[in-house]
RNA sequence: UGGGGUGUAGCCAAGCGGUAAGGCAACGGACUUUGGCUCCGUCACCGGAGGUUCGAAUCCUCCCGCCCCAGCCA
């Protein structure tokens, strides 16, 4: 039923080593888990990295935790956590009764912080943070052992448990793992932690002073959890040396951390903190603002989460850095919505068509296909009526030799109903502008059928009967930004000033075809001939429809009219 | 620069010594009561230079590009 969107899992190097641990014996079962920190809402990335961990443990048989990783009290709130279990269930994951939390785990992370010290692995260190950063080194230049690096274990052990006690100021003294201040890898230059903190945790309030660092938090974390594979982001993998360090020394449960690239999408951004700042500087109009490329913010858009998981599997998983082109998501949603989304007419921009040889008051109903992709959809019944609306961009008074639409002269069928025929051009005197179009019909082609005489219409246009539409709100979005890497800027150019000024076009008064009026809220429709629209799953009211575009129908016009070829 | 990664078509991505999968995009065509869908066709000598080999994208050497690490962020 749903093969064509979750085909067979393609090979990845990642289930190359899971498939190599469980021939060998290294795991004899396979348990990942899906670790964001409550920091932000969930992106397309994530989404990437959802389906890998969930898709890996459903694929094996195995299981997929998800866990919050909030070790920084300071950006955290429940207003993430909440969003984030939201977006993962949407997306289509279970994670069961195996929700966790960092924070859950800070007695035992201080058991095995005292663990290390007693093993003479940490010890208190008094540095300031600019003394820290000077002890370090640089990548060229090995750094210099603290002088509180000697202290005795009883001394740490005292300083440990009155640095939690809350005796000494916030920064005062941090805990640092013993390992090698000239080691080429900076990360092993005796790492923090623990640092003093005096800040409220929205779980654990204010419980602790004393918080442990992520690079001490997530391997053990995961120890804990009994993860068999910790799979990470690139960035991840000099941090490996002193996760497997920890663990080590620790001698608990060793889960083995893989590294695959993260996702890249072409004309947005994708990391927090700057979707984040687009949020907070009013760019757009919310994390759920449908040109985000957040999961609320596709959801709100109109995305499916099969179309999203289906991106996910068709993009693969590498080592190597790249950027998806945006079209490859499109082509995903195009892809399943045209399967799904039941057709309807709508108008965006009215124009006015008057059949002059139809009878006023009298009313027609044809019968038009639900979705042509699918017959069990059935058929509904459209009126037509002697005044009509179609789209503006169908007329053209001197068209280019391509268009194949209405002109002066020429003759189209309206969708399921007639053969018209462009009599009359009504123009507003003053502008010039073009204001209602009088045509005829021909009677000989009901339901749109060609006549007797085998005439043929180059052009089959969408219309809707003027006295029964319903109007609504139409939003159409177009990419966020105006180029395809916004981070690729020259120094000292802001990114923001790439934001696409044309992401958002609000068309007010389009003409729909009756039968809209009961639209759900996210129900998703293929308006003919414009693309797939969504009703707006926070805005739209009844009486007040509100539509957002998620993506356009594939057009050769279009592609004809930028690449000027239209007149060939 | 020290360390760690990575370079296959416009964009992703298979390939693991035997003579370049697939998808997207693009282009051409068929079909068409959505210029939609569907279908057919076209589109690479693998960052560069050497070397090993009967044979290399796959092995070796050197070079070049790009990414990550000098937060008490994750």
């Amino acid at each position: 039923m749903d093969e064509p969107t979750n085909p067979k899992p393609k090979s990845n190097f990642i289930r190359d080593i899971v498939d190599e641990h469980l021939r060998t014996g290294r795991f004899s079962r396979v348990h990942t888990r899906f670790p964001p920190e409550p920091n932000g809402y969930l992106h397309i990335g994530h989404a990437k990295s959802i389906c890998l961990n969930f898709g890996l443990a459903r694929d094996y048989n195995g299981l997929c935790n998800l866990r919050m990783d909030d070790t920084n009290p300071e950006t955290e709130d429940i207003e993430y956590v909440n969003s984030i279990k939201e977006d993962v269930r949407w997306l289509g994951f279970d994670w069961e009764d195996r929700e966790y939390y960092a924070s859950d785990y800070y007695e035992k992370l201080y058991e095995f912080a005292v663990q290390l010290i007693k093993q003479g692995d940490a010890y208190v260190c008094d540095l300031s943070v600019d003394q820290v950063r000077e002890y370090r080194g640089t990548v060229t230049t090995p750094g210099k052992d603290s002088p509180f690096r000697n202290r005795s274990v009883t001394e740490n052990l005292d300083l440990f448990s009155r640095m939690r006690a809350g005796e000494f100021p916030d920064g005062a003294k941090t805990l640092r793992a013993k390992i090698d201040m000239a080691s080429p890898n900076m990360l092993l230059r005796d790492p923090l932690m623990y640092r003093i903190r005096r800040e409220h945790h929205y779980r654990r309030g204010d419980a602790w002073c004393l918080y442990p660092t992520y690079d001490w938090a997530h391997g053990q974390s995961d120890s804990i959890e009994g993860v068999t594979h910790s799979i990470c982001t690139l960035e991840f993998e000099v941090h490996r040396p002193l996760y497997d360090w920890f663990l080590d020394r620790l001698g608990v449960h060793h889960p083995q951390q893989i590294e695959f690239a993260r996702l890249n999408l072409s004309h947005t951004v994708l990391s927090k903190r700057r979707l984040l700042e687009l949020v907070e500087g009013g760019f757009v109009s919310g994390w759920d603002d449908p040109r985000m490329p957040t999961m609320t913010g596709f959801r709100r858009r109109g995305y499916t989460p099969e179309s999203i998981r289906s991106f996910a599997d068709i993009i693969g998983i590498a080592r190597d850095n790249s950027i998806v082109d945006a079209a490859l998501l499109e082509m995903c949603v195009r892809e399943h919505l045209n399967r799904m989304a039941p057709r309807v007419m709508a108008v965006l921009r009215p124009l006015k068509v008057v059949i002059t040889n139809f009878p006023e008051g009298r009313v027609e109903e044809f019968e038009a296909v639900n979705n042509p992709e699918d017959a069990s959809a059935g058929t509904r019944k459209v009126p037509f009526s002697r005044e009509l609306w179609i789209e503006r961009e169908d007329f053209m008074e001197d068209p280019p030799k391509k268009f194949f639409r209405l002109s002066p002269g020429r003759e189209v069928r309206l969708r399921y109903a007639y053969f018209i025929k462009c009599e009359e051009v009504v123009k507003d005197p003053k502008t010039g502008e073009v204001t209602e179009l009088r045509c005829t019909y021909d009677p000989a082609t009901r339901g749109g059928d060609s006549p007797p005489d085998g005439r043929k219409v180059k052009a089959t246009l969408h219309w809707v009967s003027a006295s029964h539409a319903i109007e609504a709100e139409v939003r159409l979005y177009e990419t966020l930004f105006t180029v395809r890497d916004p981070m690729d800027v020259p120094e000292g150019t802001d990114w923001k000033s790439l934001l696409n000024p044309k992401s958002l076009e609000v068309v007010r008064g389009a003409k729909l075809e009756p039968g809209l009026a009961d639209a759900r809220p996210e129900s998703r429709w293929q308006f003919e001939r414009m693309g797939y629209y969504c009703v707006d799953r926070r805005d739209s009211k009844p009486g007040a429809l509100v539509f957002n575009r998620t993506v356009t129908l594939r057009d050769e016009w279009a592609k004809l009219v930028s690449s000027g070829r239209e007149n060939k």
